[in-house]
DNA sequence: TTTTGGGG
């Protein structure tokens, strides 16, 4: 065997190779278009691309690659990358031609970077040994020059079922051009997942009426500000402005280099995915249908995406969240008009402790939820009996849910800041006061966007914030918010 | 030995 003469290959120009249908070809391509390995429904799993050369650029040809294994799948690292292909069988599939690679069949690959003047070493191959002559390389040197003058971008085209993450719904499956902007691996609770980005604000999703029903508490639970959150160290790194979707990847295969998904930074289109509602926010999940492609950065789509978010950034009025009325109005009246307004992840991420804000959010919750308890008495009296205390003796202490489309962060109305905020019902007994909590109910109800028929919808209001700690020798990790400078007068 | 998926 060792001394076996090395086998000659005759690599066919894709042109050529669509013409063998049914036979077995060798060929070398340009990647065009890379969807990751994905379980079938069969035994293997799934790997397709689309490969171009200067005899067939477009629209170039489908490559279906089955393995028994992720490992044995070409990970192809970026579009333009170079593709050798060995015994792969030429099909056809509704009129176009399409190769099948099977290592199980005798397929086998060679990635090589796309770049002109890089080397001839295969970044990831099926096999240790292959072969790489002088008329391989001259083959590669040919491709990667040609490829230069044809950058790749056709294929990431948009289609009927791509939407932006502002448009996203639970209704329907669909395709997303979006920025990964952090991958959450615990591995080992076997649990993945990616945030994406498209610099685009999703709209207020409605509670999912099936988790309510399924939890006995909704205002701590389901309210909270944690779950599908990311560290603070983490969100600092994220743009200032749009919604971050998770997305969980069901069913995506990992192997030993950990997840076949992509890195953060990476821009990626993910193809008939679904969307469901947690925790009162929208999540991607994807299933047997899902795909994962990766898109290069001078695509259309993301050079889209790139530009509309510099325009957003630059302008006071599409800075504000995309669902909120135009001009804003608001229930709440604030202070500070002439402080720009912040986003909860900017609140969320601000370098210093202790700092004011203005925001234009959604008031999603309280806790109490009932107002009958928005009121305790002041500390050291809690011992008595309450029947007994005076209306001097209390203070308001109310936890809000906030919302907009960057995040979800809890702010307390406290004390005089929560006088002001009801004008004119001071802290009290409520237990005592019947007109002051029918009056304080009328207003956390418009406040909550309850109505009698439907979901709440609560409004856009502006509110000021200010950020404090708890200990002053952990600042970051004690950080608490509070309501001030907001007064929601009538 | 010859699926699986092949855009919905």
């Amino acid at each position: 065997m060792a001394n076996r003469e090395p086998e000659k290959y005759n690599y066919t120009p894709l042109a050529d190779a669509v013409m063998c249908l049914e036979q077995k070809v060798n060929f070398y391509g340009v990647v065009a278009e890379y969807e990751q390995p994905k379980p079938t429904r069969g035994r293997d799993y799934l790997c397709t691309m689309t490969v171009i050369d200067m005899s067939y650029n477009s629209p170039g040809l489908r490559v279906l690659y089955f393995a028994p294994d992720v490992d044995m799948m070409p990970r192809v690292k970026d579009l333009g990358d170079v593709i050798r292909f060995h015994r792969v069988q030429m099909k056809s599939h509704a009129d176009a031609p399409q190769a099948i690679g099977n290592p199980k069949k005798g397929s086998s690959f060679v990635l090589l970077r796309g770049c002109e003047g890089d080397d001839y070493v295969p970044y990831h191959k099926s096999h240790s040994n292959f072969t790489m002559e002088a008329s391989d390389r001259n083959i590669v040197g040919l491709l990667r020059m040609w490829a230069s003058s044809h950058p790749i971008d056709t294929l990431a085209g948009t289609n009927k079922y791509m939407k932006q993450i502002k448009d996203v719904n639970v209704d329907s499956y669909f395709d997303l051009c979006c920025k990964i902007l952090f991958v959450n691996d615990q591995s080992a609770e076997h649990s993945v997942i990616i945030y994406v980005w498209d610099g685009t604000d999703a709209s207020p999703a409605c509670l999912n009426p099936l988790e309510q029903s399924e939890n006995g508490d909704p205002g701590q639970d389901l309210w909270s500000s944690k779950e599908l959150a990311v560290p603070v160290d983490v969100m600092r790194g994220f743009p200032a402005l749009g919604t971050v979707l998770p997305l969980v990847p069901f069913g995506m295969p990992e192997d030993d280099f950990g997840p076949q998904l992509p890195l953060a930074g990476d821009w990626v289109k993910l193809r008939n995915i679904g969307c469901r509602v947690r925790k009162g926010l929208y999540e991607g999940v994807t299933y047997h249908g899902s795909k994962i492609g990766i898109l290069s950065p001078s695509a259309q789509a993301v050079q889209n995406c790139e530009r509309a978010y510099e325009e957003r950034l630059t302008s006071e009025a599409l800075r504000l969240p995309h669902w909120c009325p135009k001009p804003p109005q608001s229930m709440l009246v604030t202070g500070y008009d002439h402080c720009k307004l912040s986003t909860l992840r900017e609140v969320l991420t601000y370098p210093q402790v202790t700092y004011k804000f203005r925001c234009m959010v959604r008031v999603m919750a309280t806790w109490p939820s009932d107002v009958l308890d928005f009121c305790v008495p002041h500390d050291g009296s809690a011992a008595q009996p309450k029947d007994h205390l005076e209306q001097g003796d209390f203070v308001y202490v109310v936890r809000l849910t906030l919302e907009d489309p960057t995040a979800r962060l809890h702010a307390f109305l406290y004390g005089q800041d929560a006088v002001e905020f009801f004008v004119g019902y001071p802290a009290a007994n409520l237990r005592r006061q019947g007109d002051t909590v029918g009056a304080l109910k009328r207003k956390v109800d418009r406040l909550l966007g309850v109505s009698e028929h439907g979901p709440p919808n609560p409004p856009w209001v502006t509110c000021c914030l200010k950020s404090y700690y708890l200990d002053k020798e952990h600042p970051q990790e004690t950080r608490r918010y509070r309501v001030f400078g907001t007064r929601f007068p009538g």
